[in-house]
DNA sequence: CGGCCCATTGAATTGCCTCAACGCTCGTGG
DNA sequence: CCACGAGCGTTGAGGCAATTCAATGGGCCG
């Protein structure tokens, strides 16, 4: 039951003993597994299943006519790939692993009746879009204010804390399997100057990123260089309209 | 029943005489009227209430310590302020009016039980929550990747379409009461580059934008030029998982 | 060993920014 | 009624952050 989409549920709401053998059952039935760079889903593509992460990392992005690339949002395990799939028949982006990663399928009608059963979980789900639109919203800050220093510090502080919370942290390190052009492709930045700001990231003693593990000795004094407030992220069970319903 | 929230939610859904009748009446209980300029909810705030829009343009945006501001997003009528209501207590943005705005209040009791006793509601406000974030991932996609030029254009294309989904166009025109300020907040450009990009834009006959009216003569052409493709809007009546319950 | 991807460095260029000044319009108060 | 100020739009000049182009080096895999 070691499941990261129940870990990272439960930093949302308490979930019941069935509700989470419902939930771990229904992840386990058809699991998808890609290499790293290959396409989860393209865009324009009619998705009938839900996926979820739950070893690996993804993303999604877009791509313009002329080639540029934007990722969009990084997907760590825990996460959902496509909420989309519940309202909409054309994914209007594409997902693509970084590393190999294992996934969930879920078809819409299981997944359907899964938040049918569970006021809970229905909740939950809502939930995760929220913090999904949350951490869209702070990355529309990031891109149009930020300077490129405080948008990679930005992101270094936003995975961390995302890792963390599903305990795929190590101390004050954890993995980043990303090269520099994803670096750039997310923030907006070419790999050129991704490199030379890593560098002064490096100098100034806020990160130690080699191979693919980051550490951050020091969180506090990177967020306050990277202007970045934890609050968007959701973490802490703070609980909205559910509360009420709690024993 | 001239509702913009109605007129809305029937871009994605048929609602029934019932449904349309219990929406129209919840959202006329409580009216919120505001100036021009005025803040709606501030950021840290804890609203017991979520607002739709009936009248009016609002905005969302964030400010960092040292006073960058960046809007996120931009509310006409039909749109929903604040569905972070429903799962987070405090708020992580705020939001503004920029023109004078009428807002529809419902209390969160009020919104499920509206949800509880329609699926077709509780499916339409999810559909409302996946726009908002595919629109969110369509400016992160122009903030990073699109050039001044575009990002202005791509505005004004989603923007008008908007617009014209709840019925507030007039032939290739429809209001813009925004200043070249709010643009560049919104585009994450210098007020100054804003003004002068517009000239281009103007000059090229992409647009004419004089008062608080923008005209698109050839909507097509202006698509082109900023890479701008509807689909992110779900716009047209697709259907996700709710058709397989349509009669 | 050779080839490929990724990281790194330098040099020249540019899109956009900041600073600063000026004009216009509109609302307000004397 | 006119004078004034405030907010917004416009224009010019200079500067900087980040880009493009280009070349080199390192590590890993076939």
């Amino acid at each position: 039951m070691d499941n990261p989409i129940i870990r990272r549920l439960e930093g949302f709401t308490r979930l019941s003993r069935d509700e989470k053998q419902a939930l771990a059952e229904a992840a386990s039935q058809r699991v998808r597994r890609l290499g790293a760079r290959e396409d989860i889903l393209v865009e324009g593509e009619l998705p009938r299943d839900v996926h979820l992460v739950l070893d690996g990392w993804a993303c999604r992005y877009k791509t313009l006519e002329d080639g540029r690339r934007q990722i969009i949002a990084f997907l760590v395990p825990g996460d959902t790939c496509d909420p989309h799939t519940l309202a909409f028949r054309e994914m209007d982006h594409s997902l693509g692993a970084l590393t190999a990663v294992t996934l969930a399928e879920i078809s819409r009608e299981g997944l359907q009746s899964l938040t049918e059963t569970s006021p809970r979980l229905r909740q939950a789900l809502v939930w995760t879009m929220l913090v999904a639109l949350a951490v869209q919203q702070e990355w529309t800050v990031s891109l149009g204010q930020r300077t490129a220093l405080e948008r990679l510090g930005h992101l270094f502080c936003e995975l961390f804390l995302r890792l963390r919370a599903v305990g795929l942290t190590d101390g004050n390190s954890c993995e980043l399997p990303l090269t520099q052009g994803d670096l750039g492709d997310a923030t907006g930045l070419s790999n050129v100057h991704v490199n030379r700001v890593l560098q002064v990231l490096r100098n100034s003693g806020l990160i130690i990123l080699k191979g693919r593990i980051l550490t951050i000795p020091d969180l506090a004094r990177l967020q306050e260089v990277s202007l970045f407030s934890a609050t968007y992220l959701h973490l802490d069970r703070e609980g909205g309209s559910l509360d009420a319903n709690e024993p």
